[in-house]
Order: structure tokens, then C-alpha cells, then sequence
DNA sequence: GGCAAGCAAATTGTATCCAGTTGACGTAAA
DNA sequence: TTTACGTCAACTGGATACAATTTGCTTGCC
């Protein structure tokens, strides 16, 4: 993470919570549709059911959980379709991300940039969790160069939530967002061709989602039980 | 009280109080920079601290209030840096809309398009408030055309913002989004050409951006009272 | 007259408490 | 054996109560 300094001074409780379940999930420790009943959340960090509330109201936000009337929340499970949603969204923003940067970087940008990818090739197929985490920080890292606060914190988003996609249906994680493509990714901004640039971005997304097992058809429980429902119906 | 509106049965209290404050902000009610403590407004609306507080969380997250430690909730009063932002994003998002509906668009999209437009026709020049929300809300109908429920919500927001900014630095509230840019938009999208679509969007964004006098320079209090601080300081 | 320290009011941050709802288990009847 | 019903435990929705922090004002000193 960005800022992984002592948070509890400036930070609020929930702040902390927050982010502590947002690695959780994105780690794969929480697992999509597992329970996140707020007594024992809050037992386990030793805080009380409001912080632990407020952390879920944010996180529900993000749509990272679902919450269920007077049932609670539960790690979202993307369905098929979702996921879709979520990945075309990304390709939107992350493709502006790029035109952007085409435009100019900031000096310190290539260093930054390079460091993290250097950063993500040590760990490169040793721990699956915090590799995936590092391959989304990139993309976090690119969207935070342009300068955009609002692009950024969006780009932030969807990336969590391909991270929780892909441990749903992706075949194999440890080779998620190939570090090579990353370093493409860098060199063609470096030479200012934003078409060239783009084109990259798109096959690594594409890679990326190709490598989670989208169909085209949707698989809510809904849509499964539509065609056993008839039988009810008589 | 609570009564205004019969609310109480399907959504939760949280819902209807996040709606009421979203609205009053978007109406200018409550207008940037003011204060919302959270007493003040529970009982306002006959609800706890409890409830507003999810209910302010909420709109934190969608930029339309900032809040300090122990300081409390404010209206947002996003600087021109951070409103050309907003439009920024806003433009990459609803490309990708015209985009997508250029591909295709349900079959009741013309009817319910038309039909919001027509009525945006009927309080033109009438209720500014009002007019003002209308206009978003064609955006944000387009978006949901999309069947896109990620985009849609994120055009949602970015709609909503870009609404408090105008409302900060527009200089006519009347005639924000045009009308008839709207029915050229729809024509763009039968027709097909999202090329053509695509760059009406544009103008049109841009005729409302325009329409905000967005100078270069970031205008936030440091910034401004840079310039008198010498005097103090000699 | 201005500045600093200190006190008091207001407001948020957090915890605890009560009530309403939901799902599950167990029991009884067909 | 299966189904229906009734009870119950667990949990969330919401409200209230307490603690910590900030702010504004007052007071005293330089």
C-alpha cells in the first residue's frame, strides 16, 4: 500500500478496520461469499460493532461486500456478467489513464515506476496474494501519476474489485499481470506513443480478464434456477 | 420528521436520509461549504447520529461532503482543479457510454429517452433547481441504457459532482444542458455514427464545462492567500 | 495593546444497550 | 417418512450514553 507508515495517530479506527478487511479480501484471506458478521469481526480487532459497521458501509461502497437486509455482509461474489462490467469500466479509465501520461509524466514518475515493477519481480512467484496485490498497485501507481485524484481513486476501485474477480475465476494466479507487460507498459509511455501505449494496455487487460473464465452468460443464482424454475410453475 | 414521503417500508433509514441530503445538496439547499453536524441533522429528520453518520460516510464517498477529524461534515467545495478532475473522468465515462450504446440499445431506451427530455422541456427556464437535476439525470439515464450497472453507478456520481460544481462556479444556472443537445445526442445514438455521437457528447460536455469559469490555476486557500501572506510575514 | 495559557462549550469518536427480524432447529401431526 | 408449525438463538437496525478532541473565549501576563 501507499502509505504503510504508523496509521493509528492521524487515522480513525475505522480507517484502519477498513483497510485491514480490504487486504483481507484482496489477499483471498476472506473469501468470496464467506460471512462477515460484525460481533466477531470486531472481537478479532478489538473494537466495537460501530467501527466494524462503518468499515462494512464503505466497503459495501466499493463493492467489495454485499450486504443483505437484516442478514449482514458477506465478500461480494461477482457474477459473470459483473465481473464483465467491472473489467470494461477499467479498460475505459485505465485507457484515459495512459492518453494522459502520454501527455507528460511527472520527473520522479519513470523511478517510481520502475522501482514497483522491480519490486514486483522479486516476489514474482513466490507469494501469490501479495503478488497479485503489487500487480494492482501498478495500475494504482499509473493512475496516481496523472495527477487526477478523482481518475485515481476510481481506477483504485475497479482494480480491487479485478482483484477479487480473479480469485474467483482466474486459473491461475500467479502470473497475474505479467511483470514483462508492465514494463512495456512503461517504455511505450516513455516514448510518448499513446496509441502504441493503449494498444499494450488493452492485450494486458485483456490478458488479465482472458485469464478469469468469463462466459458470456451470466451465472446468478437466478438465471441458473430460470430454467429449472418452469417445472414449479405448472 | 420522518414523515415526508412514504419511505420507511422498503429502503432503510440510511437510504432515505443519504436521498434527502443528496438532493437538498444537489438543490442547493444546502450549499458548499456548510457545515452538517451530525446532531443538527438527526434531528432534522427525527433519526439518530447514528444513522446520519452512515448516511455521511456514504456521501464522503461520493465527494459531495469532506469531513475533518472531530471536526465534522461539510458540503464539498471542490476547487477548479479538482472540478476540471470531475470532468475529466466524466468525459472518459460517458464516451464509453456512446460508445456502447452505438452497439446497441433496449428496445424501450428511445422511448424513455424521449419522454425524460420532454420533460425536461416542460420546466426549461421554470424551476432552476429542478432543471438542473433533470439535466443530470438524461445523463444518467444513458448510462444505465448501458445495462452497465458498474459504469452506470460511476456516471452517477461524477453527474452528481459535476452538478455541485456548477452550482459553485457556473455562471447561468437556467440553461445547463441544453436541451436540444440532448435530442441531438439521442438522434447521434439511432442513427449509429458513434463517431458523430461521440463528438456531440463532447461539445456538449464541453458547453457545460465552459459554462463554469474552470481557470488553469487551482484556487484553494493556500494557495490564494500566498499572495497576501508577504505582508504579514515582512 | 497584543499574545499566550487555560478553561468551557460543542461536536465527533467509540462503546454499550434495546428491539425487531431472520433463519434454523426441533417437535408434532398427517 | 415427510411436512408443517412453533419456538429460539443469532444477528442486524437503531438509539442512547460516555470519552476524547477541537474550538472559541476568557483571563492574566508581558
Amino acid at each position: 500500500m501507499t502509505g504503510s507508515g504508523t496509521m493509528s495517530d492521524k487515522t480513525t479506527l475505522t480507517d484502519a478496520v477498513h483497510d485491514l478487511l480490504k487486504k483481507a479480501i484482496i489477499e483471498q484471506a476472506l473469501k468470496p461469499g464467506m460471512r462477515l458478521p460484525e460481533d466477531t469481526v470486531g472481537e478479532q480487532f478489538g473494537v466495537s460493532r460501530t467501527i466494524v459497521r462503518h468499515a462494512l458501509v464503505r466497503l459495501e461502497n466499493q463493492g467489495l461486500i454485499v450486504t443483505r437486509r437484516n442478514r449482514g455482509a458477506f465478500v461480494a461474489e461477482p457474477t459473470k456478467e459483473e465481473a464483465q462490467h467491472v473489467f470494461a469500466v477499467r479498460r475505459c479509465l485505465e485507457n484515459e489513464v495512459i492518453r494522459i501520461l502520454c501527455l507528460g509524466i511527472p520527473e520522479s514518475g519513470y523511478e517510481r515506476l520502475e522501482a514497483h515493477v522491480r519490486s514486483e519481480q522479486s516476489v514474482k512467484g513466490k507469494d501469490g496474494p501479495v503478488s497479485i496485490r503489487l500487480a494492482g498497485e501498478f495500475h494504482v501507481l499509473l493512475a496516481d501519476l496523472t495527477g487526477n485524484d478523482v481518475l485515481a481513486r476510481y481506477v483504485s476501485e475497479v482494480v480491487l474489485r479485478c482483484s477479487l474477480i480473479m480469485s474467483l475465476y482466474a486459473r491461475s494466479h500467479s502470473s497475474d499481470c505479467a511483470v514483462d507487460e508492465h514494463f512495456q507498459i512503461i517504455e511505450a509511455i516513455r516514448n510518448g506513443d499513446a496509441q502504441r501505449a493503449i494498444e499494450i494496455m488493452e492485450h494486458h487487460l485483456g490478458a488479465v480478464a482472458g485469464r478469469a473464465e468469463l462466459s458470456p452468460k451470466p451465472d446468478s443464482i437466478q438465471s441458473i434456477l430460470s430454467h429449472y424454475g418452469k417445472e414449479l410453475a405448472h
